[in-house]
DNA sequence: TCAGAACTGTTACGATATAACAACTATAAT
DNA sequence: ATTATAGTTGTTATATCGTAACAGTTCTGA
């Protein structure tokens, strides 16, 4: 099954999560991080979403379950998420996603992943993201072409996903 | 000169403009759209910017001429001139560039302009948007190969302009 | 055991964006 | 000319997203 498909069927949730909190606690353990519940939590509940979640929304589940209450605890909990490597921001919704690869980590301690690419499908909300060995060549080579030296990038690509387009007008 | 060279040197801004702002006219008259003072001050403001213009920062100036104070009134010129397919979103920013050529227009009446592309220079905060034939080629192929009917992208790429390359260490 | 780094809790605020509604204006059809 | 309509404006209020700053706590390693 190919990346997308997996991220746009339905599939076990909970081994996702599973895999990637052992994920997390190895890079965490290796690279000399904390691991605070509501660091934990805030994964676990994207990693089972599979959607993008906003920044007040993970709030409220954290608060509902006393983990915190104020918006800097939420956006404290991102920050090191997305520089560990385990999610990302999606732009276009101001939201949040799990990383679907932490293993492959690009990372180079300059807070830039080079090729993220997202498929957001606008019917179910769900986000994808794949990875492209040519599509991160024909980027890179559109800015190296232009003397313009690439640091970080965006794409996120709105649409319809498999998965609606057959159940759905 | 290309469009990137273009973008990140030091050029006539008032020419710009000018072209711009004959296009909005002709394409308003051609689509029975209605310019207004305030619509046409933002194309003016962000033609001869060439940097991405936060709302505020332009509704400041609108207000400062009078043409208006509270922030629907930046929201709703925006929305006008995107639609008319003459300013661009950057999403990573927050902030809004004029399109550098509206006239190859795009547009499906669906809201969408397909592949447009930024490069963002972090250092002088100019934005350029390029064009690129392989590129779109690449971001097509990688949605539809995964049956994502792509409606819109957002490609914005982070990093040092050619210019800033050169003057700075 | 204690110095320094990392983390938490909290208050306060800033920045970005939209909903809703009444009043006005241009357009085009009668 | 008169009106119906769609588009536009002005305004208030509020939603949503994100950060600065600082005092206090906990963890880690010398």
């Amino acid at each position: 099954m190919t990346d997308t498909a997996l991220a746009f069927a339905e599939h076990d949730h909970g081994h996702c999560r599973e895999t990637m909190l052992d994920e997390l606690a190895s890079v965490a353990k290796t690279r000399g991080l904390r691991l605070t519940p509501a660091r934990v939590r805030v994964l676990e509940l994207l990693s089972e979403a599979h959607q993008a979640m906003g920044a007040y929304e993970l709030l409220d589940r954290l608060r509902a379950e006393g983990l915190g209450s104020q918006p800097p605890v939420i956006y404290r909990a991102l920050e090191f998420l997305i520089d560990a490597g385990f999610v990302h921001k999606i732009e276009r919704l101001n939201a949040y996603v799990a990383c679907c690869h932490p293993a492959h980590w690009h990372g180079d301690g300059l807070g830039g992943e080079p090729g993220a690419c997202f498929l957001i499908c606008s019917r179910c909300r769900r986000v994808a993201e794949i990875e492209d060995g040519a599509l991160a060549m024909a980027i890179a080579q559109a800015a190296a072409g232009r003397g313009f030296a690439m640091r970080r990038t965006v794409l996120e690509i709105d649409g319809i996903c498999p998965s609606c387009r057959v159940s759905t007008p």
